[in-house]
DNA sequence: CTGTTAGCGCTTTCAA
DNA sequence: TTGAAAGCGCTAACAG
């Protein structure tokens, strides 16, 4: 069942059928109704195929997901999902393996589908920079700081990680806590956890606190079982600290985990921060004290980013939403 | 950038540069390698939309996912996507908002896509009926059983719930539990929660164990929240429940967190036990004791059951997963 | 082994 | 307001 055949039920011509189909003007009502009859009656669909190959296909944004096991990433493609439905643009979603190269991936693809414009939810400008600085449509990593890719084509928009993490440190020493272990991502790998780690730092160093690097920050994945693992290496090298500041929720959750099987409850004996605000944060016992993404306002103005920049050639920019403050029943007060 | 251009800086015709892209025969050596220069040098891809305009798309496998938010589609997913690498298929994933009729769509979508096959994520074939028998490709409904639709096309592979249940109920008796609320799905619209609800009620019924329908079931949303909420009434009807049976992780957890904000001990004043066996749910506090959907098998083996239905034209099938019990430490032992 | 060519289904001029 | 026709970039059948 292709247009032809509609064209020749209704006995018009293709151009006709097009323009009803794409509710153009240039067709009499009443013609209109004759054919927009035949093609409710066979449910008919344009191959989509035909259509974008015709219109060399500016419709499509590309959404980049990097690793779908992330709470966080799942929550946004959510939102985002919800905002294409009042736009004039198809969404399509790839999901890329958690170690595979986003921005390689981007450019691919873009020859091959053309999208007007891409969507990296998740996705690491630090590691792949070579690749992030060859994209060619107007992009936007949601989540990420992308200020050291020099690409005037990338936007980015993330949480205040620098904020929220010197919020987190003030809290726990507000709280006496001295001996803190941080867990988070590998700081040679990651910007990111170096964001968080360095302004943590700072906040100690205000406060005239000692850190030990080598004993009191252990590196993970973000996962449940990077975070539990994590806190058995920081306990076995820091017995004696009162809290523990992890960069993710889940990372937050791992650990209690295993301060719950080594004894410890939380946060009577040990203290302990999130990161994410992730839903679950606020459904485990205790509830994490955390610093949450506002994921609607990272989509929503991620998106309006990414828009801008296609309507209206926008030049590319980086936000930083402001963190919020979740304080829940995982920090105690040592003082 | 198109193959006629590829073609025009090799000095040789597009048939030549289509055989060599494609990796097809008949092109000698020295001609292949020429072309492959030109191409490698341009980074030349093929527009998809042309290609499959042309092959009428028959290399397309969509990936209907029903709800974003359900952290076992997630891992459903992740394992699909993993298996399509070796595939000489593409997944198309598109995700659906809960409350849509993901059949229709699955049926207006197969019109313009012309996908080779569907692979439904989650989904309700009992409600939305009329629309699935409707599907007029090879289509497998992951994570629920589709028995009831009358479709030579649609094939299906799920837990087999009632035996999950089931076991569940006989070790929360087992354990001593008399007195026991149920927390699962509207009953009504979901033959899921109807199934595991009928295999939970006549284990109770055999120990002669009474049930108070009207008391000790309440129906929500499987989510925390839902668990949350329907945790609270539970108690408020049945204040002497020694055991709460959930339907969902997230349900029990959301039903934990308000034993804890009531000042119960799970499992000492009160047990819960969970079903999904999601990652979440050994980490935590107390470790739920549940049933696990093998997600690996079942991405697996409901692919594996499309392609057949796909390359071998066999027919329909539907596939129960045995289950896997977790005893983690959320029940006690009330002898 | 290689080049030429006829469409795939659609949109969009251009003429009528 | 309508229909006819020219491609969009590609594959595959056919001819050389």
């Amino acid at each position: 069942m292709t247009i032809k055949d509609i064209a020749k039920e209704c006995g018009v011509g293709v151009g006709t059928v097009s323009r009803v189909l794409n509710g153009q003007a240039g067709v009499s009502e009443a013609m209109r109704e004759k054919v927009q009859q035949v093609i409710d009656k066979y449910d008919f669909v344009l191959n989509q195929n035909a259509k974008l190959l015709k219109e060399q296909e500016r419709h499509t944004i590309l959404i980049l997901v990097k690793g779908m096991s992330s709470i966080l990433l799942n929550s946004l493609l959510e939102c985002i999902q919800k905002r294409f439905e009042e736009l004039p643009y198809t969404a399509d979603v790839v999901v890329l393996d958690e170690y595979e190269n986003e921005a390689q991936y981007a450019c691919r693809i873009f020859y091959a589908r053309k999208p007007i414009g891409i969507v990296f939810l998740g996705g690491t400008p630090d590691v792949y920079k070579d690749d992030f600085a060859k994209l060619k449509v107007p992009c936007v990593l949601i989540s990420n700081q992308a200020h050291s890719v020099n690409n005037s084509n990338l936007s980015s928009i993330s949480i205040d990680d620098c904020g929220g993490s010197s919020f987190t440190a003030e809290f726990l020493i507000k709280n006496g806590h001295r001996q803190i272990g941080v867990i988070g991502g590998e700081l040679e790998s990651s910007e990111l956890s170096r964001r968080r780690y360095q302004s943590f730092l700072t906040v100690l160093e205000s406060h005239g606190i000692p850190f030990d690097f080598e004993k009191q920050y252990v590196a993970a994945k973000y996962s449940f079982e990077g975070g539990a693992q994590a806190a058995k290496k920081l306990l076995d090298q820091v017995p004696n600290i009162s809290a523990i500041f992890t960069m993710a929720d889940v990372m937050a959750i791992g650990a209690m985990r295993t301060l719950a099987d080594r004894g410890y409850s939380v946060p009577r004996d040990i203290s302990v921060t999130g990161f994410d605000g992730l839903e679950i944060s606020q459904y485990c016992t205790p509830r994490l004290t955390t610093i949450r993404q506002k994921t609607d306002l990272l989509a929503e103005q991620g998106l309006a980013l990414l828009l801008k920049s296609i309507t209206e050639k926008a030049p590319n920019n980086h936000i930083l939403i402001p963190f919020e403050f979740i304080e829940g029943e995982s920090v105690s007060n040592v003082r």
